[in-house]
RNA sequence: UGCCCGAUGGUGUAACGGUAGCACAGCAGACUCUGAAUCUGUUUGUCUAGGUUCAAAUCCUAGUCGGGCAACCA
């Protein structure tokens, strides 16, 4: 199965409590086509949390006939870099492709909201591209929306809501407005003119004022009992570089400003996002109402952010994980990022799963990574080759197989896909078998290589071990065993029945690889619960280790996801070069075997 | 403290006044040239107390517990 393709298998369409409103929206015809967006801050890298939240959002746009804008919320320029902005198209693009590029909205390169008019209304906006429209307007570049993009705009609104005596300029400081909006007192400049508004305003833009001299204020309620109706800021002085924008600007829209009306200028139908913002929504719906604007607007929704065990999700702490070399960087394997969950081997497809399968409520709950680390098995299981590689070798001699005599064995590269077919496998008579395939004093059950017990050795023979080697100090050195040269596929006593069946690598064909065995970051469920989640680092979250492979392995590539038999799912890394290989191990095979001996 | 939100097995979710179901995890078994996969079976649940109703996980009230917000962050 190509990995490109989209699995038939996948669950069918979740339900919800968004997408039971957007269902009934979408009975009432309430709005012409539903239109989502994933509105990230590039300020980091996307995480699963950040993966959940686009499988809602074009999710909902793919099972509604809608469309899904890609946003970047880029209103605080000194948080937010270019190099987001890049790693969140690579991420966004990886986790939909072959599922919802079609309902990917983009904006032509470059271009700024369009200045309607509209039952006499001036009105704003910027309709998105969609992969059809992209695909007719060839040689046209096309971008992600960027709430920058929409500067021009939202002054225009904010000197509206001034006209409108609305909004306010105010010149408390930092401080002083902070005490006021606790004790919900107005502000002494709260009831300035808007003449006089409006000139300071202009004269903020202008740059007249320093950062934090002057902020600009809606005018609603001191004493709201919800904070964010305290006469909100609506604009404040940085005179920062936007990564967009250059030097054009040194007032900012804050976020609540700025989102509604984003989503206002794009045609938003349905504004989902996480429930900290559930207090900002009849802010949100206050800026929308107290504009006059002719088109529909947005509504917001909220649904409870993902919690997942043994990791953290939090854009602060993953970055002091890179900061502090904790990790090798935010493509680690072992980061929640969408990057490091790609580099060690995951496919979008797994990811994608994962989030439905995990469900939509407001309820704040932790997801046990078991849910994860079954939506990944259940996808590499389908999809991934066969291949024989041994991770901690002994070497055995097959005392009875002529030396120099080379066989070549069929093996099955993928037993749930007849289509993937068979390769050659060279077999000889010395091999390498998995130390832990050999106990020399079994404990019960052992069902593997014991003195003078008989193991099947997959695609191959029956063998016996008839003697141990051991150097003067004791060392294990090598096994010799004998093989029933009668008993590989199709042979006289091929179908004779042995309990174990175990891996094997022929010594002089095998093929080196570096191996990265990575295990959870964190030793706890919650790492961050006693507020020091460092301390809780699993020191033993990576083992490096050279392992002998069959031979056809030298051949691996980064698109194909391979099972090492009996041991895990493993992925080419991209520090793999012509003549090294690196395998990451993206998730073990269930282990019922490491179960039942810790069981003693 | 104020305001807002939530609560269904171990975990995550469904049931929209009428049989508490699904997935993961667990356990037991079957099968197996992967101790995987697959298949079968199975343990475990409506926060508490009142009320409405023929009937409540669902509606109402109070409480308990948990979460969020109270940045010139998003």
């Amino acid at each position: 199965m190509s990995l490109e393709n989209e699995d038939s298998t996948a669950p069918a369409a979740p339900s919800d409590f968004i997408r039971d409103i957007v269902a009934a929206h979408v009975a009432k015809q309430k709005y012409p086509r539903i239109h989502t967006r994933f509105p990230p801050e590039p300020n980091g890298y996307l995480h699963i949390g950040h993966a959940k939240s686009i499988c809602l959002n074009f999710g909902i746009a793919r099972e509604f006939g809608g469309i899904c804008n890609l946003r970047m919320d880029d209103t605080n320029p000194a948080k937010e870099d270019i190099e987001y902005v890049e790693s969140i198209q690579a991420d966004v693009n990886w986790l939909i492709s072959a599922w919802a590029d079609d309902q990917l909205g983009l904006k032509a390169k470059g271009m700024s909201p369009e200045t309607l008019a509209e039952d006499g209304k001036r009105d704003f906006y910027l309709p998105a591209a969609t992969q059809a429209d992209r695909e007719q307007r060839q040689g046209e570049n096309f971008e992600p929306f960027y709430a920058s993009d929409y500067f021009d705009q939202i002054y225009d609104y904010a000197e509206e809501l001034i006209e409108k005596g609305k909004a306010f300029v105010c010149d408390l400081t930092p401080d002083q407005t902070d005490e006021y909006r606790r004790n919900g007192l107005e502000s002494p400049f709260r009831n300035r003119t808007a003449e006089e508004n409006l000139d300071l305003f202009q004269r903020m833009k202008a740059g007249e004022f320093a950062d934090g001299i002057r902020t600009l204020r809606a005018k609603i309620d001191a004493s709201a009992p919800n904070i964010w109706l305290r006469d909100p800021l609506l604009y404040r002085i940085k005179h920062v570089e936007h990564h967009q924008t250059g030097k054009k600007w040194c007032i900012y829209p804050m976020y609540d400003f700025a989102h509604c009306l984003s989503d206002y200028i794009e045609g938003i139908t349905h504004s989902i996002c996480t429930l900290e913002f559930e207090v900002h929504r009849p802010l949100y719906d206050w800026i929308l109402e107290s504009l006059a604007l002719p088109r529909p607007l947005p509504h917001q929704y909220e649904f409870a952010r993902l919690a997942l065990g043994y990791t953290v999700l939090s854009k602060r702490k993953l970055m002091q994980l890179v900061d502090e070399h904790l990790v090798t960087g935010w493509d680690d394997p072992r980061m929640p990022t969408i990057c490091g969950i790609r580099r060690r081997g995951v496919t979008a497809q797994a990811l994608r799963n994962f989030a439905y399968n995990i469900g939509i409520t407001k309820y704040n709950g932790i997801t046990d990574v078991s849910v994860l680390e079954f939506a990944i098995r259940e996808d590499l299981n389908k999809r991934s080759q066969r291949r024989l590689a041994v991770l901690r070798p002994i070497k055995i001699v097959i005392t009875n197989f002529p030396e120099g005599k080379v066989e070549e064995l069929d093996a099955t590269n993928n037993p749930e896909d007849e289509t993937a077919g068979k390769r050659k496998v060279p077999f000889s008579r010395e091999l390498y078998i998995e130390r832990d395939d050999f106990a020399e004093v079994p404990p019960p059950k052992f069902f593997r290589l014991k003195p003078g017990g008989e193991v099947r050795l997959k695609y191959a023979y029956i063998i016996k071990c008839e003697e141990v080697v051991k150097d003067a100090s004791g060392n294990l050195m090598e096994l010799r065993c004998t093989a029933d040269l009668d008993s590989k596929m199709g042979g006289a006593t091929s179908a004779r029945k042995v309990k174990g069946t175990i891996h094997w690598v022929s010594a002089a064909h095998a093929v080196d690889a570096e191996v990265r065995l990575y295990d959870r970051l964190f030793t706890v469920a919650e790492p961050d619960a006693d507020g020091d989640f460092k301390k809780h680092l699993n020191p033993h979250s990576l083992e490096v280790i050279t392992a002998k492979c069959e031979p056809c392995l030298k051949g691996a590539t980064v698109a194909e996801r391979y099972q090492f038999e009996r041991l895990a799912y493993f992925a080419l890394d991209l520090d793999a070069q012509p003549g090294k290989l690196v395998f990451n191990r993206t998730i073990t095979l269930k282990d019922a075997w490491a179960k039942e001996a810790q069981k003693k």
